[in-house]
DNA sequence: ATGCATCGCGCG
DNA sequence: AAAGCGCGCGATGCAT
């Protein structure tokens, strides 16, 4: 059984969805249900008002149901939450669109008018209801609310029809897999742990800047930090030019070579570098505060991820919360833990993107290290200082040959490797001149030829859909069109592709101009997304893990399952994830983890 | 007050 | 001619 169905809810000028988190909003104490409009397969929709909606919400065999919303995270997380009834299904109109329409706007106004170009009675209605901020509606604005819900729940459902056949049933799973995680949250939150952390984090702070004795605000403002430098302690500011805008700015990132040697140059001054960290490091404190005011009452912790965030497949973070990109020994990710009798689960596939792309290229030197298990960032810098590097004995020049594999596959040139090097993101911070960088930059790509070629290739091929007729299937991908058709049935689109200045351009948000390296990324993180998604699927659906899927950090897949016998389930995982895909069964894949009580690696 | 662009920084 | 790529959030500073 289909449900559509939009609730309309109670909002205010600070109640509101653009002002609070959908948990917060949800769990408001102003928060209440107007009504809700509900259509039962292809019938007629009805709209039950604020006394009859219960009854209706309860009338429902949700153990049948497979429910359709547009942004179903929000009106899902009623239905589980608020009404305590759960979808066998969930569907997510707004996601479908992210995902056939990546980078476009999946409001339910503009996919009508994207989807519906030439149906003017397929629009939302945009006529102005005054509901804002009245609590108990009058039978008329509520008759008129009812009105246009029932127009967004038919819209809802005409949406669905027109992109269901678009979408494949892998990424269907995907979405309901992702509002899951929302929706009936597992994970659980030792609050007690965070809210230490968080008064920790402000005490630091509060401690650092009484040392120091300046003003927060001047400490946090590049500007006014940077003023003070100069005028109260007769230093010179560090400055370096904007990468987007070219614009002298100062460079005083916690990351900015310049400052951290004025920072070693003046240790005298020690308590100020010391407070402006603390002031700028108050990340901590309110990310400790986004997840204790997530958590709810039973300890749960819903897991907001946005499906098909990038054009790529990747998901992206959203609620305020961004669970893909915790600090690794963060004591956020400790407090975050299995129910009691469950443990966290939590695998990744090894080095996913750069065997992708050894596959793409037919580099079959590279994949034969992969099948052996060998380290190829090792074998990498053995060929760059051309006597053997091991992990145990060179870790140093070990981190070259790792920059030079994640980097370099995808056409970063000699200036950006030398920068990337001595900023020490992979390592310690290594010196490297110009033509040291322009000698490892050179040997990794005579090294791997086939990279080389496939830049061209790929930058080639998608040039060559400009022609409307150009049609070419290659490795499992379809060129045509201004799209890449990728293995799953989904696609990378380059939208109104054409040549630019010279340059092969294209409209996302902005527009956008790309080449061959580029391209390579996005092809060789798209399809490593599918592995990582299928494999996801695998395991949701194996009944004999019992495990939900509660969280995928790109190539890491999060997951709940029971205690007893874990190194058996852990097993499971790993062949689950190790298994090659039907359009590249040649691919080396690998893939590894851990289980604990909490999500620490 | 609120929105937008920009930077910094965390993850992959 | 030359280019690692992909995200989201917090904070600042400026525009409206």
């Amino acid at each position: 059984m289909l449900v559509t169905l939009d609730f309309e809810t109670y909002f205010d000028t600070k109640v509101s969805l653009s002002k609070l988190t959908t948990m917060d909003y949800v769990r408001h104490e102003k928060f209440k249900v107007w009504g809700v409009g509900i259509k039962i397969d292809d019938g007629p929709t009805e709209w039950f008002g604020e006394d009859e909606a219960e009854v209706a919400i309860s009338e429902i065999d949700w153990r049948q149901a497979t429910v359709i919303c547009h942004n179903t995270p929000f009106d899902g997380y009623i239905l589980t939450r608020y009404y305590r009834v759960t979808p066998a299904y969930y569907i997510d109109t707004a996601a479908m669109s992210r995902g056939l329409f990546p980078g476009q706007s999946a409001r339910l106004k503009d996919c009508a008018i994207r989807c519906f170009p030439d149906d003017e009675t397929m629009r939302k209605g945009d006529e102005l209801i005054d509901a804002k901020g009245i609590y108990d509606l009058d039978p008329e604005t509520e008759q008129a609310l009812g009105g246009y819900c029932i127009q967004d729940v038919d819209l809802t459902w005409a949406l669905y029809q027109q992109m269901i056949d678009q979408m494949p049933q892998s990424e269907m799973d995907i979405i309901d897999l992702t509002c899951r995680m929302f929706c009936e949250p597992k994970l659980t939150v030792d609050l007690d742990s965070l809210i230490a952390f968080r008064d920790d984090q402000i005490a630091a702070s509060e401690k650092a800047i009484n040392d120091a004795g300046i003003d927060r605000k001047i400490l946090s403002s590049n500007q006014q930090f940077a003023e003070y430098i100069k005028t109260d302690l007769g230093l010179v500011p560090p400055t370096k030019r904007s990468p987007t805008t070219g614009k002298n700015i100062p460079a005083l990132g916690k990351n900015d070579k310049a400052f951290t040697q004025m920072q070693r140059m003046y240790p005298e001054h020690e308590p100020i570098w010391a407070a402006r960290k603390a002031v700028k490091s108050r990340i901590n404190e309110t990310r400790a505060q986004r997840f204790i005011d997530a958590a709810h009452d039973d300890g749960t912790i819903s897991v907001p991820l946005r499906y098909y965030a990038a054009h790529t497949g990747r998901f992206g973070g959203t609620e305020k919360i961004n669970m893909q990109n915790m600090p690794r020994n963060s004591p956020l990710r400790k407090a975050l833990y299995a129910p009691k009798g469950q443990l966290v689960f939590v695998a990744d596939l090894s080095n996913i993107e750069a065997r992708m792309l050894a596959w793409l290229a037919d580099e079959d030197d590279l994949l034969e290290q992969f099948r052996n298990g060998d380290d190829i960032y090792s074998n990498l810098a053995t060929k760059i200082y051309g006597r053997p590097i091991n992990k145990t004995d060179d870790p140093t020049e070990r981190f070259v040959g790792k920059t030079a594999v994640l980097g370099l596959g995808y056409g970063m040139g000699a200036a950006k490797f030398q920068s990337t090097l001595e900023a020490g993101a992979m390592g310690p911070p290594m010196k490297f001149t110009t033509e040291e960088a322009f000698d490892v930059v050179n040997t990794y790509r005579s090294t791997y030829s086939g990279v080389q070629l496939l830049w061209s290739k790929l930058e080639l091929k998608l040039a060559n859909t400009i022609n409307p007729s150009y049609d070419e299937h290659w490795h499992g991908l379809r060129f045509h069109r201004g799209k890449i058709h990728l293995p799953n049935g989904m696609a990378l689109h380059y939208n109104n592709l054409r040549y630019e200045g010279g340059q092969l351009t294209y409209d996302s948000r902005a527009t956008e101009s790309t080449w061959g390296g580029r391209i390579t990324e996005n092809v060789v993180q798209a399809l490593s997304r599918i592995i990582v998604t299928d494999s996801m699927l695998r395991i949701q659906q194996d009944a004999s893990l019992d495990a939900q899927v509660v969280l995928t950090v790109h190539d890491e897949i999060v997951l709940i399952s029971q205690a007893n016998n874990p190194d058996a389930t852990m097993g499971k995982l790993i062949a689950h994830m190790c298994q090659p895909p039907s359009w590249a069964k040649d691919i080396p894949l690998d893939a590894e983890g851990g289980y604990d009580f909490s999500y620490s690696k």
